[in-house]
RNA sequence: GGGCUCGUAGUCUAGUGGUUAUGAUACCGCCCUUACAAGGCGGUGGUCACCGGUUCAAAUCCGGUCGGGCCCA
């Protein structure tokens, strides 16, 4: 083995980016001319893994083949530190608390924190050898990213499309604040599914519930009208054990006859059926919770307990009082915050909101009208978007966020605003001189919330373009690369806001990929143990492998790790750099005339004509996205058509060079130079490194990278149609004399005195003598046959 | 429960109406052949999940069944 390729690997690594390759012309002004792409920033809590490596590279081919066909592309690179995963990031790497550290000075550390973390994944992320523009990444949490954050929710406020109000909220309790719908997950769990007694021995109902802890938040009890068990309950009043009180027997369509005992409590708030009739009987409003999820006064002797231990406690209780008929552990599904797997809960606050619920149907025709690859991912949004039923609260009760540039006024309560002069503010931190609009008062109060991450991610392509001065160009950009997993998080957001604030989508194509699982189509959790490093199958099989097994998937679609897709690339690697090397012995020996502009001989013509049909095809594919086809077929010609047949005949014939014209040989050695840069340039979005390392030494090469040349495109010349087809026969009947050695456990160099070879005898008759040069064969003699036969001459 | 998606050699996969179903990987045999043995040549291996329908013709289109996955309730 003389092929070093993490040498290879970092060389190339280092010099493109110290010769900027993959820079771009900010002065060009034509759009037409710009490729623009909108790429996930990846949060500064975690490594490259798998999932980054196979969907990133889907981008880079993308960037890469654009580059090559003349576009000036805008790849920009960023970091999400933005929020929630950034605050969890810093407390964990520094010990310390959100809670417990002052303000200004936890901010300043979650920045330092984060610039530092973005350094060193850098290093990470280049070992796949993207070419986006790390030098000058993005930032979620910039200076650039709150102002164009503040500025967009300005425009909320203009378009009449945020508001606050104090309004029932889902909350996270280890978060301590509120979140939206789309950060809600379904977990199934296992609870006890309690029988309590309510009212008393002259009236009485028996409900089930998950959450006896919440009785002293019931306001109505709930049943169906046809259940002829309650009937005679509806309307009147039942006392609530332990705390005493009376509430109405309520009859609704909703209520299931079949579930526990048909009867149920209605408490603010159990879960969001509760809402639902809450909002339909207004029965009232009994809050048990406070913001960290613990009992509050309204509780009684459950105060200061937190859910678990007041439901034991309860439990206790009412079992000692004869009120508990039973216990049954079900399984049911609740809502977790998908950040920390904690049931969520509802409670009562003044929270932030987009309005948009009345604006399901634009979203759906600006989604459709960006083309999705594949396609059939849009439904996903489509089916979410109708199962919309909160507007989006997008205010935070956290530390680290896009600060809202909000004050209210002490003196008349009006809402005040900051100017877009004055932006990025923190009305948190910094002393500002404001006065009321209305009042003119100064005693003003600033807003301590802080948005949702979403409300800023939301705005990628406006947070990297305007950080470039690329907006008013390059928006909407050409496409959005990102998992099929946050469809619902940030495709939906992006569209929202480019709904709103540009009446267009944001993009005009969006590109999903699919997840990453183990050989078994598990997915890969530390638990399971099953996770596998990016760089350990780089350091492996390289880089280049790791790109050609990304490059496997068809879009949209699931992968599994397999070891096949990286022995593959690895040997493809190892068989470019051999096949180079090859050309390169062939070359120096017979050197290529200067004016070499097309084939001219059968052979030559023949396999240009091959690479032509390739080239076209694979642009197509690449046009739609489908890399990995494109990659097969080049495959499929460089290990078939170029290395077994071509380098064959060409090798064969420069061996025996007593038998060729000079000028044969050197229209093929021009040829031979030709295709394989074509095939390096074929193969260079997918396998950057290799392809760079051979043209670098190629004699034909006319830029300072391969990723700077100009995309294949057909070579027309000669009678490329009949010659195709008669080296194609001739082709066959060469693997015809190859099959004949391997029955007679022949070595391939074996010399044949005398066959006989049955076919196309006008055909073979021309190339006769190129057949016994390549097979090395005294004499062929031939005969006409319906198949192709090479048989013994007895 | 609703939506989407998948089911093709041991494994992974191409293939949306037309000869004998693609390729990789693994396995077996032969060949050290001065680019590559991490290679070449050849080979074994498939009731295209199942049932029914449309058609001259179905892996492919339609309906159903079974089984997996994802998303949403």
């Amino acid at each position: 083995m003389d092929i070093d390729i993490p040498g290879i690997e970092n060389k190339w690594k280092s010099y493109w980016s110290q010769r900027s390759i993959y820079r771009f012309d900010p002065k060009v002004n034509d759009r037409a001319k710009w490729f623009a792409i909108d790429t996930p920033p990846p949060t500064i809590s975690g490594k490259m893994h798998m999932g980054h490596a196979f969907s990133y590279p889907h981008q880079d081919f993308i960037a890469r083949y654009k580059r090559m066909r003349g576009y000036n592309v805008y790849y920009p690179w960023g970091f999400d530190d933005n929020g929630l995963p950034t605050e969890r990031f810093t407390e964990k790497s520094l010990g310390i608390k959100g809670e417990k550290t002052e303000l200004k000075e936890f901010i300043r550390l979650c920045m330092i924190e984060s610039e530092r973390a973005e350094k060193e994944l850098l290093k990470n992320w280049g070992d796949l050898g993207f070419s986006a523009n790390f030098e000058n990444y993005y930032r979620t949490f910039s200076d650039t990213s709150i102002r164009v954050s503040q500025r967009m929710f300005l425009d909320l406020v203009k378009n009449e499309r945020t508001y606050r109000e104090e309004a029932p909220a889902v909350r996270c309790p280890t978060c301590t604040t509120a979140i939206s719908q789309i950060e809600m997950k379904d977990a199934s769990i296992s609870t006890d599914f309690a029988y309590i007694r309510f009212g008393d021995q002259a009236l009485y109902i028996t409900i089930a519930t998950t959450r006896p802890e919440l009785i002293g938040a019931c306001v109505a009890l709930m049943v169906n009208p046809d259940d002829e068990r309650y009937r005679s309950h509806v309307g009147k009043n039942i006392k609530v054990p332990l705390y005493g009180y009376n509430v109405p027997v309520i009859a609704d369509e909703l209520i299931s006859r079949d579930k526990g005992t048909g009867a149920e409590m209605l408490c603010t708030f159990g879960d969001q059926n509760d809402l639902l009739l809450w909002r339909k009987y207004n029965p009232g409003t009994r809050i048990l919770l406070d913001d960290h999820g613990k009992l509050n006064e309204n509780s009684g002797f459950l105060k200061g307990l937190n859910i678990h231990d007041a439901r034991k406690k309860i439990t206790e209780e009412l079992k000692t009082r004869n009120l508990l008929e039973k216990t049954e552990r079900v399984k049911h599904s609740v809502n977790t915050h998908e950040r920390c797997n904690t049931p969520v809960e509802i409670g009562i606050s003044r929270q932030w909101f987009v309005k948009y619920l009345d604006l399901k149907d634009q979203f759906k025709k600006i989604a459709a009208s960006a083309q999705w690859f594949p396609d059939h991912m849009r439904l996903r949004l489509d089916n979410w978007i109708d199962g919309l039923k909160w507007d989006w609260c997008i205010s935070r009760q956290r530390f680290l966020g896009v600060p809202f540039p909000v004050w209210y006024c002490g003196a008349c309560g009006d809402t005040i605003f900051a100017s877009e002069e004055q932006l990025p503010v923190d009305p948190r931190i910094n002393e500002y001189k404001i006065q009321c609009n209305k009042c003119g008062s100064s005693d003003v109060i600033p807003e301590m919330d802080v948005m949702d991450t979403w409300a800023t991610s939301s705005l990628s392509p406006r947070l990297a373009l305007e950080a470039d001065g690329l907006f008013d160009l390059l928006y909407p950009m050409d496409v959005r690369f990102q998992g099929h997993d946050i469809i619902t998080f940030w495709a939906f957001t992006t569209i929202v806001r480019s709904s709103i604030h540009d009446d267009s989508a944001p993009w005009k194509s969006i590109f999903i990929s699919g997840n990453v699982y183990d050989p078994y189509g598990q997915k890969m959790s530390k638990s399971k143990g099953n996770i596998v490093e990016p760089g350990s199958l780089i350091s492996q099989y390289g880089a280049d492998a790791v790109r050609y097994w990304a490059s496997t998937s068809v879009p949209g679609d699931d992968i599994k790790v397999k070891e096949q897709d990286f022995v593959r690339g690895r040997r493809t690697v190892i068989k470019i750099y051999n096949a180079a090397k090859l050309v390169s012995m062939i070359t120096e020996d017979n050197p290529v005339p200067e004016d070499w502009d097309h084939p001219k001989y059968p052979v030559n013509v023949w396999i240009v004509s091959k690479l032509n049909r390739l080239v076209e095809l694979s642009t197509d594919l690449m046009d739609a996205y489908q890399f990995s086809r494109s990659r097969a077929e080049t495959d499929n010609f460089f290990w078939n058509t170029f290395c077994d047949n071509y380098l064959e005949i060409a090798k064969s014939l420069s061996n025996k060079k007593n038998m060729i014209s000079p000028a044969e040989i050197a229209d093929t050695a021009g040829t031979l130079q030709y295709v394989l840069l074509q095939i390096m340039k074929l193969y260079a979005p997918v396998m950057p490194f290799i392809t760079e390392e051979v043209y670098s030494s190629m004699r034909n090469r006319q830029r300072e990278s391969i990723h700077l040349e100009r995309w294949p495109e057909k070579l027309n010349g000669g009678d490329m149609e009949v010659h195709e087809m008669e080296i194609d026969h001739v082709i066959s009947a060469i693997s015809g004399i190859r099959a004949f050695k391997t029955s007679k456990k022949l070595p391939m160099n074996a010399e044949l005195e005398k066959i006989l070879v049955k076919g196309q005898k006008e055909i073979l008759e021309k190339h006769s003598g190129l057949m016994e040069i390549v097979m090395n064969v005294g004499r062929i003699e031939l005969e006409t046959g319906e198949e192709l036969e090479v048989l013994d001459v007895a």
